[in-house]
Order: C-alpha cells, then structure tokens, then sequence
RNA sequence: GCCUUGGUGGCGGAAUUGGUAGACGCGCUGGAUUCAAAAUCCAGUUCUUUCGGGAGUGUGGGUUCGAUUCCCACCCAAGGUACCA
C-alpha cells in the first residue's frame, strides 16, 4: 500500500466533519473524562510549529481514553478578546470584530488540518456575547456576595444586610476594607441609601477602590509593567507616573489561605505550585502600632520579628504613604516633597529590582516606641512599597539586612539585641540561633518565646496583636480598553448598579476611534450611545441621560483573564442561553481531568481561575471548589536561527568555517532558506534580501554554511516554522509524531525539521507492512513478542505523558514486523489501533483497509499479555568491579551457583581475572553477573 | 540573591525500583540501485588505542559488589520571582 497522505487525510478530516465522530454526549453508561487545553488567543501571524505540542498531546490522551472506553469531553474555542485586535484597529479603523473573525477562521482551518478530535460543537469565543453574557453574569454573582469568615465562604449580599438591620456590624466576620467604620442596627437605619452603598462596597467581593496604576498622560492610557523601560513607555519613550484611578478590583486575597490549601489537592507540577505559593507569600508575624509623637496619628506595620522590636532604630514608610504629608515638618517638607516626586516616576518593578541605590529622606517626625517610649526617627525610602503589608516598615538594623544598610548609610545607630552575636560587619537574621537581649521583658528568651511573648504585651497595651500577613493582592478587574467585556453597570449618584440578569448581555458599544478620549476617559467614553435606560432596561444616546431614568454606564472594559477564569465550565453546556450551565451536566462533567497549557499562566489565569471556581462552588454553582485535577505544563518549543556573516571590512558575505579573524556581523537569514546540512540556497537569500543582490558569497568546499543558534521562536528572529508547509510536504500525523518525538513533553527543546524525514519513513513502512494482509496467518510467536511489548509499552507511555517514547517504540515494532515479513492480521488489526492515537488519519485508513466499515476512534485499546514476553533464556552481561566485559547466554532457569560456575569456567573471565582470585563474586539471577577482584 | 528545571555522542534524545550507557531518529561516511538525481536498501558512526584493551553521562568528593540514577559541595544554562518588612 503507498502512502498517499494528501488523499488519507483529506479524507478522514472530512468523515470525522461529517460523522461528528468526537461529538460528547452529556450524559453517558459510560466513564466520563475531560481532555483540556488552553484556549489560545487568535493572533494574526497564525500558528507555529510551537503552538500545536500541546494540543497533540492532549490529543493523543483524549483518543486514548476512548480507546479505553471512556466518555471523553475535548472542547477547544478562542481566548478573542486581546490588545493586538484592537492595536490593530488603532491603526486601521478596522473594528476588532472583524480582525478577530478573520484570524480565528485561519486558527481553525490550522487546526483541522491537523486532525485533532475536538469537539467543535462546543466551541467558545470569548468575545462573543452569548459567551460574555455569562462572564458579565459572574460578574455580578460576585458583586452581590461577600466572605463570611465563620463559614469560611461567599455568601449572598442579602445576608449580610438583614445581619446590618439586625445588629450592625460589629459582630461580624468579614473579609472587608480596613476603614470600615463600626455601627450598629440604629445608625444603619439611619442611613442613607448612598452611605449603605458605600459600606456594602467595603464588603463585596468585586468593589470599586483607588489603585494605583502606571499611568501614560501622552498615550492616556495605563501601561502594564512590561510596557515600561527605564521609567518610559516602550512604544514612544513617554514618561510615565504613578496615579490612582478609581477601578474594579476582585476580593482574591478573601482566598488566600484556601488557595494555598487547595494546592495540596491537585496533581499540578510542583513548580507551578511553588510558584502560585510564593505568590500568595503567606507570613505569620505582629501587627503592630506605633504612636507618632505629638501627634493623633497612628502608623501600623506587619512585621515577621517581633521579637526584635527592641531593636527598632527608625521606620521607614513608602513615600506615597498618606501620613508622609501628614506628618512631616516644615524643615524637611522641601527634601520630601521633592523625594515623593522622583519617586513617582520609577516604577513599581524598577524600584524593587534596583537593590544597590540607597535613597530616603527623613519626614522630621518621630515615633514613640510602644515599650521604651522612646523617639524613633520617621523616614521615607523607596524600597518600602505603598501596596505590601502597610505600607511602612518597623526597622530593626541589627536583623535585617537592608535595614542594616539603609542605617549604615544614614549614619542611624545600630542597637544589639542579640546575646552573643557580632553585628559590627553584618546584621544578624538567623531565627533559629536567636537570643534576646538588651529587650527589657524580652531578655534571654529565642525566637518562638519572645514572638509570643511580645504579642501578649502588644495585646495588653493595645497596639498590636499576632498576625498572618499575604503577599497577594487584590486583582484590580478594570482595563482602560475598548476589546474586552462591558461592565454591567451603570451610576447612580455615583454609586454603581448592576443591571438586572435579565437583561444581558450588555454588549459592547460602537466608537469611531479606539483611543482614550481627549478627556482622559478610557475609548468607551467615545461611545454615543451608551447610556442605561432602567424603565425600559435598554442602551440608549448620551444625550438622554437625566439621572433620573437615564443613567451613564461603565466605561471601563474586563481584563483579559476575565474571560478564561470559568470557560472551562462552559464546554460542558457551552450554548445553553437560560443559565451559565445546566446543573445536571455539570454535575455528570464535573471538572477538568487533565488540562494541559504553557506555566507562564501560573500566576495569571491559573490563580484566577482557581479564585472564580472557589467562589462559583462556594455560592452553589459549581460542585468541585477546583477545576482541574491534574494539570501538565508543555515546554516551549525554540527556533533554531540561521545567520550568514558579512564581514564589515569587505562587504563580502563569508561562509561559517571562513569566519575566524574577520570583522562579521551576524545577520538572521529566514531558517527556510537553509537546508538540513546548514546549506544556504543563496540565489533564494537574495531574492528574500535584495540589498544582497551584488554581495560576494565566499563558500567553502563550494558551499555556503551558516552559523545556528537556538533561540526563541519568533517572527523577528526569521526562524519561525509554520506547520501548513509540513503538512503540505509530509502530512499532518508526520508533524504530530515528530513534535512528539522530540523529547519530553515538559521540556523545551529546539525545533529542527531536518528531523521530520525520520518519522515520515517510518509512516511510509507502516504502511508497506499493511500491504499483503494475511486475514487467517497464525501469528509466529516473535510476532506476539513484538506485538505485546510494544502495548506494554505504549500504553505505560501514555500514562506517563512520556510520548517521545512511544514513536521510538513504534519504530521498533515496525522495524521488527517488517524483518518477521509479518502479514497476520491479528497483529495488524490490534498495531493500528495502538497507532490511531498518534497518526489518526492513518490508522483509519489501515482501519478501513483490515475490513472494518466503523471509524477506529472507539474501538477497544488492546490489551496486554505477558505470556508472550516469557523468556528462557537470558544474556547476561558478565562485569568485572561494574564494568561489563562480556555477555553470555544462559538458561532463565538456572541457579545462582550454578551460573556462578558456568562464568567462572569461561575463557574470558580467565583472561580478564589473568591469574587473580576474585574476592567475590555477585551473582543477581535474571539481571547481571559482577566479578569483584 | 532566592525558587524551579536541566547539563549524556556532531544534533534531538533513551536507559521504569541503583544492574549491559548512548535505544530510536537526524546528520555524517562507505556501498548497492540509477545515465544522473531523488527515493529506497545494506553496512558503519562516543572518544581513544600499540587492536589486547583503556576511558567515558557538567566538576570534585562520598555511599555501594555495582551510580546517568542515591548523598554532599561546587560550576554552567534556561525559566520564574523579588528590597515581602
């Protein structure tokens, strides 16, 4: 049989198109299992040989498992809201819609191509308001709840204010902001309804706050941290200030000790847990109150050694604390205020990685300490960041390093409170080995007994108590952006209102342009026709608004991640137009067995989504308080680039091997314009380049050889490899067994298509070996040898994720078939379905040609049997002190001594021993025989 | 700095609980076939060698009859993260 793959999978795509053969049903005898990959979002350059390794192998588990009689749920859609659709519209006018639409039909048209056995039935975009009606729709599920403490979980909004009619709220347990005021049941009554909106703000699990932002006034937009080089916009070089904003943020921190316990009940790779645990940074210390002398004022910090505050010499607060203007005094306003300004134009990530610099400036004022009651100097340094803990630091220089050197470098004394430790070249910060001195009460006890020490005192004086401190911050949940999901709300008297379920979705508005308005409103504010009317519960024109009837709605838009924190739910009913899912399918789906994606999500969507599940589950509507099981990261898949070398004296362009003493420049050649042996098509470079079209190519031995290096894949670096050009040329179960042939799953390894030839022939003697079929030939027993190891195998493989093993093992049946002149078919039949998996397309084809009229997708996984893998004889390697010297063929059956005496008594061990007694001999039946001597 | 992952031929990589290092594939070399090329097939391919053998999995130690695998120290690379008080 020839291997015409054009035609096979041609073929075969169309049948699974037609047949829907990978179509889940929601309810099945059957086990379920659900197969996941990250949703990609639709770029215009299209897909790289990159993007695909994943969703193979996420394939090759989902056949897989309906192989073994699973019911399997493989859903793909598109994460379509992004910046690059609307940067593009920026650019061209042309709507985001538009661009998106275009990109994903390309996405899917790759896909197909590739064979995968999505479910497409259930697609999702993001960007679609059928899909971001439910986004919109958690949205306000969020809005309308708050974190009971008690209970340890969200619960309805409507509780909590019967709780306030009731008794107020100081008997309450909420995850709240830290200036809520206290009040009873009488003052909330008194209230009026703007002041109860307010409050209730403080509690809700999605509110409105003042954050911080990284602001552009050229660009009149926000800029993401690494938008920012060197404290200047990256496109443009405009400065760029701190500034707060008015935006939605989401409660997260409310989770924070349940995500870091759900950690422990999820199959995630280790790093990827470490990685979300340090972001959480859980810390167990004081909160503790310093009084500021002659003053009402209070300053509150978190520290981890409260043992040491003995120690404190000075405090340090971020310069955009509120009390820095507060309190600083006239002598020293000019030297602040000046310190303040410079600091808002760093960044946040610029000055936490500049740690040489020490900078500060001293406010004038003085704190008291709470034990001493004496003074203790109030400075202002940048490396105290306004949004961790409080803001301020209590400094203890003989602990802490930085503290040391900030002192040091200020000339601040340097108390010891340390029995027997020298803090003259360095501080002194190891816990474990800690003995207070100089510490009043404190004196002679360690770290545990002075903590909890110094907290009981705190306690009894009132300023301070015992205190878990998290690292993690809330989520601010508004983007200045037109491509994203409209907030469904609208002002009242400034106070935020959600529009009713009833009437999603709110869709997303038309402008003329994409920008940021002239006012400084984010592009929404473009829009003419963007106010809520709530008699008629429709959008109408701006100009209607009276605030009476006719109310201004929300011009921010969602972030990026709001869209893929419950899509993974969705699948599961993904069209259903009543309710975000239909509780029965959810109930039989339940949640994600195995999701597999890049870890550069680790601390975006796969926190997020870990945060919306828990509250989804907390409020009733999901069943399980984590979405996915297991998960498995893919490695990135890197470019191999080419250069050719111009030397800068001649001009001449200089083959690789010619290089040495020369003046050359490295120039990227685009890697398709190179062969497998580092060959350049010269006459192809300079068409891709004319300004080479006169260039000298000095060659070696008649060649022109480029220098490689491995890189990242990227456009830029011309050594991007689309996948369309391998399938053209090898087909598209070559490109996926060679991107799994190509090393570990969660590696990154480098691609090199020279490679694929490999794979492609093994194909091309797959087939051969199909080609004379044999339905009634008894299979030999070598046959049923190679057959059966190789579903051991394949199937351990699989369960590994260990999938660049398994070609190698097919590679090894094929080759071992083909030398048996296997024809049988009862190795054949059972061969391609191990195969199927892999090579889809053509495994059906051999499916179809064994005599079968079904698609092979669900026929059953063969099963393994170890009596055709019993040996009776074995091979041992005969070693002398673990080196082996010689093999040697003996019976399986044979005993320890006797064996012995068989190697002893051969010519070779008499040779290698040459006249020595061996000291002993080890003699492992089954394995290996070790001479020592 | 810290966290994580990794380091094996010219290249991608294999070696499941400590038991034959380099499977499988690419590339390369030689040969067959061909007018020639492609394709295909066969043989060889860690290094070294006086052809007996010897050395060898980043480096240096250790445990063991035996270490790519376990332990200690270090070096290098990639990714992440950061004055977290």
């Amino acid at each position: 049989m020839n291997y015409n793959f054009r035609e096979i999978e041609a073929k075969w795509q169309k049948y699974w198109a037609s047949n829907q053969t990978f179509k889940a049903t929601n309810n099945s005898d059957s086990p379920k299992f659900y197969v996941l990959d990250m949703f990609p979002y639709p770029s215009g350059a299209g897909l790289h040989v990159g993007h695909p390794l994943g969703y193979i192998a996420s394939d090759i588990y989902a056949r897989y498992k309906r192989h073994k009689g699973f019911n399997v749920l493989h859903p793909m859609g598109y994460d379509s809201f992004g910046l690059p659709a609307e940067q593009y519209a920026i650019q061209t006018g042309q709507h985001p819609a538009i661009t998106t639409d275009a990109n994903i039909k390309r996405y899917r048209e790759q896909l197909d191509q590739l064979g995968f056995s999505f479910d497409w039935s259930r697609e999702v975009r993001t960007s679609d308001p059928k899909y971001y009606k439910w986004t919109q729709w958690v949205f306000i599920q969020l809005f309308n709840s708050w974190y009971n403490k008690e209970s340890d979980k969200a619960e309805d909004i409507k509780q909590l204010i019967s709780e306030f009619e009731k008794n107020g709220n100081s008997q309450i347990n909420a995850v709240c902001d830290d200036d809520t005021p206290i009040f009873n049941s009488e003052e909330w009554s008194t209230f009026s309804d703007k002041k109860k909106q307010e409050i209730l703000l403080k509690y809700r699990l999605t509110y409105l706050a003042d954050t911080e932002v990284n602001w552009c006034p050229t660009l009149g937009t926000v800029l993401a941290n690494d938008e920012i080089v060197n404290g200047v916009s990256e496109r443009g070089g405009h400065p760029v200030i701190r500034k707060k904003m008015t935006q939605w943020s989401m409660r997260i921190t409310a989770y924070a000790q349940r995500l870091l316990d759900g950690l422990e009940t999820i199959d995630w790779p280790q790093p990827l847990k470490d990685t979300q645990t340090n972001w959480i940074g859980r810390s167990e210390g004081a909160h503790v109150e310093f009084k500021v002398k002659d003053s009402e004022h209070r300053i509150p910090v978190f520290t981890t050694r409260p043992d040491t505050i003995f120690g404190a010499s000075f405090m340090t607060l971020a310069p955009e604390h509120d009390l820095v203007s507060k309190i600083t005094t006239a002598e020293q306003k000019e030297a602040v205020e000046s310190y303040v300004e410079a600091t808002a134009k760093r960044s946040e990530r610029d000055r936490m990685a500049d740690v040489k610099t020490i900078s500060g400036v001293f406010t004038g004022a003085y704190a008291e300490h709470p034990f001493t009651k004496e003074p203790i100097p109030i400075w202002i340094g940048d490396y105290v960041l306004a949004s961790y803990g409080t803001g301020a630091v209590m400094a203890v220089p003989c602990g802490d390093q930085r503290d040391y050197d900030y002192a040091k470098h200020f000339d601040i004394p340097i108390p010891n409170i340390f029995e027997g430790v020298d803090i003259s070249e360095e501080a002194f910060a190891d816990k474990a080995n800690t003995i207070i001195g100089n510490s009043d009460f404190l004196n002679g006890l360690g770290f545990k007994e002075a903590t909890r020490k110094v907290i009981d005192e705190l306690e009894k004086i009132g300023q301070g108590q015992g205190k878990i401190n998290y690292r993690l911050r809330d989520a601010v949940f508004s983007r200045q952006r037109y491509w994203g999901e409209p907030f469904p709300v609208y002002y009242v008297d400034g106070m935020p209102q959600m529009i009713a379920d009833e009437h999603l979705p709110l869709e997303l508005p038309d402008v003329e342009k994409y920008l940021p308005t002239e006012a400084g409103d984010p592009p929404l504010g473009n829009a003419t026709h963007w106010a809520w009317d709530r008699n008629n519960a429709t959008v109408v024109n701006n100009d209607l608004i009276d605030n009476k009837n006719v109310f201004p709605l929300e011009l921010n838009t969602m972030p990026g991640w709001a869209g893929s924190s419950q899509y993974f739910n969705r699948y599961m009913d993904a069209h259903n137009e009543e309710a975000i899912y239909d509780s029965e399918i959810i109930g039989y789906w339940q949640d994600v067995d195995l999701y597999i994606g890049g870890s550069e999500h680790a601390t975006g969507h796969l926190l997020y989504s870990r945060f919306w599940q828990k509250f989804l589950f907390d409020r009733g509507i999901a069943p399980k308080d984590e979405f996915a099981r297991k998960l498995i990261n893919q490695g990135m898949i890197t470019g191999t680039s080419a250069f050719v070398y111009k030397d800068m004296d001649s001009g001449k362009v200089y083959s690789k091997g010619l290089i040495n003493g020369k003046n050359v420049i490295p120039i990227h050649a685009d890697v398709s314009l190179v062969n497998a042996s580092d060959e350049l098509d010269i006459e192809a470079f300079k068409e891709w380049l004319p300004e080479y079209k006169n260039a000298t190519f000095v060659l070696e031995d008649g060649k022109y050889i480029v220098g490689r290096e491995v890189e990242k894949m990227s456009k830029s670096k011309y050594n991007v490899v689309n996948p369309d050009n391998i399938c053209e040329e090898y087909g598209a179960d070559s490109l996926r067994l060679y991107e799994m042939f190509l090393g570990p799953l969660e590696q990154s390894k480098p691609w090199n298509t020279a490679g694929i030839t490999g794979v492609h022939s093994f194909l091309k003697k797959l087939c051969k070996l199909y080609g004379n079929i044999q339905d009634n030939a008894e299979p030999s027993a070598e046959n049923l040898k190679t057959l059966h190891k190789t579903i051991k195998k394949v199937e351990e493989d699989i369960e590994n994720f260990s999938f660049n093993t398994s070609v190698s093992t097919f590679m090894i049946c094929v080759n071992e078939l083909t030398a048996q002149k296997c024809t049988s078919k009862a190795i054949l039949e059972p061969l391609a379905i191990l195969v199927s998996p892999y090579a889809p397309h053509i495994a059906e084809e051999l499916w179809e040609e064994l005599g079968h009229q079904e698609s092979i997708s669900t026929a059953a996984f063969p099963k393994f049997e170890a009596q055709y893998l019993v040996e009776n004889s074995k091979e041992y390697p005969i070693s002398f002190n673990g080196k082996m010297r010689f093999k040697m063929e003996l019976p399986m059956d044979m005993g320890k001594d006797e064996i012995e005496a068989a190697v002893m008594a051969h010519e070779k061990t008499i040779a290698q021993l040459n006249g020595r007694a061996p000291k002993k001999v080890i003699v492992v039946p089954g394995k290996i025989v070790n001479i020592v001597g």
